[in-house]
RNA sequence: GGCCCUAUAGUUCAAUGGAUAGAACGCGGGUUUCCUAAACCUGAAAUCCAGGUUCGAUUCCUGGUGGGGCUACCA
């Protein structure tokens, strides 16, 4: 629609001033609501080529147009804007088009295809899922979805940062105080289960520096030497050396970590399709490194420990490797990417990551860059903000944390109070209720968290912020489980809508509203890729949805006497019900039929 | 100190350099013999400050101010 109307300026500009347009100098954008019209094309730019009014040129330009396109059929002039109208014909017949698309939305892969590497949620091992991770893997599935929509060969990974000493911290804990209980013994959560170690250790060292200070030793040497600490340290060695008892507690504490971690991946509903470990990866990190520096791309200072100098990139000396020729985290990283690089010989890994890494991953790419692993310019660090609470930030240690699992199940207990007031699921098993339930609870959760701009902070008031009214999930799946009513009861009715005329109809604002949304897209999915924005489909679902229940409030559909216009008021409802199910799905969100 | 991000109704969020800054929650007023009222209609309410670029700036640039982050031989 839009490329029909730039061909016909482009020809106006011709007919009329005898010159070429260039193509930057023609803005087309949606009318704004408050005028008349569908699509507006800002006049002021060709006012140099016309060397009259903008008032003067949109009148020509719009008579051009109505004369010469079908589609145009009327026009308006506001200061320098003119609005053209599409007539609703057109738009009827654009419906009937779109709608008769499978995969609606979807771009196909085509032979090439460019690939793309998603890492996200990357836990430690040493304590449970809170909000933070929430945001973290709800945007990174939902970016791997709208990137595979739009075309791309997607990977999802994660790496689980499995080794170290806030590792070896919960496994001390264990070993002094946990008495040889288990989370099966515990009835426990195996992530809660280590968490509450790590917590305990946590709590128990700084009574032991305490009390050490209490005997006049300084503050810092007293937690340094605290006797938890000294044993920390020493387990952190004994597993570096490959001590069999110490790697046996390891693998053991962390599949109980592994387990409790896959209960909360599989109720938020995210999926990977590669796990790495950087206990696998952290190695290969210290070769590349080892093999940089012999190239001479790094630096061995005297005390044994390896830096890059940044400098000439404006930022700053970073170290690769410790005196003691241990990995940092850096170190691990070179090794991830190079090993994932062998792997899939990605065009770009995106890491959904928070905004607090940014330096990291600057460092990153240009250390790869350095070291001469052209394909690190392919490297994206997708930097998501902070989730803070009304208090502040976040604290793990001091209990001021939004557990991942705690939020999902009282998102459903809200789905479930407020589903059972209504009671519109009668004929359903508790089975089914529950589920719904859980959809409709974590499409709050979710929908809540993804329309934000990525980028930004947001603030998570546990009391307040999530609704299920309004501008949210549950909203915009209620609208889909209209649709599917109405659908289902046509079906009932034995009404074949799929065979409706088109050529006579002419629809009505609201119908026309919802078409052009409808119309929008596919285009709205690729740029959503373009941007990496999940907030953008986000936003898209709640003004499709809007639309429609306008166009459902004012009008019957299955009481229409005129069957073709019943008809293709079914088509219309069913591809929006098709577009809404397929948007939720980019976003992670189900769609329930009845609610 | 240096670097990065950010600032829009009471609150949470929108707005490729374009028109009268758009929603939601909350607050006020309405709509149900009719396909699901988790809906629809309607009222009040906002661009941190000062310059600059432009026909036009919430948007771009500069300088302030407020908030957050990074600047570890932590991850």
């Amino acid at each position: 629609m839009e490329n029909l109307l730039r061909k016909g300026v482009r020809e106006a500009v011709r007919v009329l001033y005898g010159a070429e347009l260039e193509e930057g100098l023609l803005q087309i954008q949606k009318t704004r609501k408050e005028f008349a019209g569908d699509l507006t094309i800002v006049v002021f730019p060709l006012t140099r080529i016309s060397r009259k009014s903008p008032e003067l040129t949109a009148m020509e330009i719009g008579e051009f147009l109505t004369a010469n396109i079908d589609a145009v059929s009327v026009y308006n002039v506001i200061k320098g804007f003119l609005n053209v109208t599409v007539s609703p014909e057109e738009w009827a017949r654009r419906l009937f088009q779109i709608s008769e698309v499978s995969d609606y939305g979807f771009t196909a892969p085509g032979d090439n295809p460019v690939t793309i590497v998603i890492e996200y949620s990357s836990p430690n091992t040493n304590k449970p899922l809170h909000l933070g991770h929430i945001r973290n893997n709800l945007l990174g599935f939902s970016l791997s979805r709208i990137c595979g929509a739009a075309g791309n060969r997607v990977i999802r990974t994660n790496i689980v940062n499995d080794r170290g000493i806030h590792i070896c911290k919960s496994m001390v804990a264990w070993k002094l105080f946990g008495d040889g209980a288990t989370p099966a013994s515990t009835a426990k959560k195996g992530d809660h289960f280590v968490g509450d170690y790590y917590v305990l250790f946590d709590r128990k060292h700084r009574e032991q520096a305490a009390a050490l200070e209490a005997a006049g030793v300084k503050p810092d040497e007293a937690r340094d030497t605290a006797p938890l600490m000294l044993a920390a340290r020493d387990m952190l060695l004994k597993w570096e050396a490959g001590d069999e008892e110490t790697v046996q507690l390891w693998h053991m504490m962390n599949s109980w970590v592994y387990e409790g971690f896959d209960v909360t991946y599989k109720a938020l509903g995210v999926e990977f399709d590669k796990i790495y470990y950087e206990s696998d990866t952290y190695k290969l990190g210290k070769e590349i490194v080892l093999q940089a520096l012999k190239e001479g791309h790094l630096v061995r200072k005297d005390d044994g420990s390896v830096w890059i100098d940044l400098t000439a990139d404006k930022l700053d000396h970073k170290l690769l490797l410790r005196s003691d020729g241990t990995a940092v985290y850096m170190t691990q990283d070179l090794g991830t990417a190079v090993i994932r690089y062998n792997d899939y010989h990605f065009d770009r890994h995106i890491y959904v990551v928070g905004n607090e890494q940014n330096y990291h991953f600057q460092v990153l790419a240009l250390a790869l860059l350095r070291m001469g692993f052209k394909w690190a310019g392919g490297l994206h660090h997708f930097s998501y903000g902070m989730v803070e609470l009304p208090e502040g930030k976040m604290k793990s240690r001091e209990g001021m944390v939004v557990d991942a699992d705690d939020l999902i199940s009282e998102m459903t207990d809200t789905a479930r109070s407020m589903s059972q007031e209504l009671g519109k699921l009668g004929g359903y098993s508790e089975d089914e209720k529950e589920n719904i339930y859980r959809q409709i609870g974590l499409a709050a959760l979710k929908y809540f968290i993804l329309k934000v701009d990525p980028k930004k902070n947001m603030t998570f008031n546990p009391l307040e912020s999530i609704d299920f009214n309004g501008n949210t999930g549950p909203f915009i799946q209620y609208t889909y489980t209209r649709i599917r009513s109405v659908l289902k009861k046509a079906d009932e009715a034995g009404i074949h809508w799929g065979h409706g005329k088109q050529d006579t109809l002419t629809p009505n604002q609201k119908e026309i509203n919802v078409i052009k949304l409808l119309n929008d897209f596919p285009a709205l999915v690729t740029e959503a890729a373009g941007e990496l924005s999940p907030a953008l489909i986000a936003n898209y679902c709640y003004d499709l949805a809007r639309e429609f229940n306008q166009f459902y409030h004012d009008y019957t559909i299955l009481g229409e006497a005129d069957t073709d216009l019943r008809d293709f008021r079914l088509r219309l409802s069913d591809l929006t019900g098709r577009v809404i199910e397929t948007g939720l799905w980019l976003l992670g969100i189900e769609a329930p039929e009845r609610m």
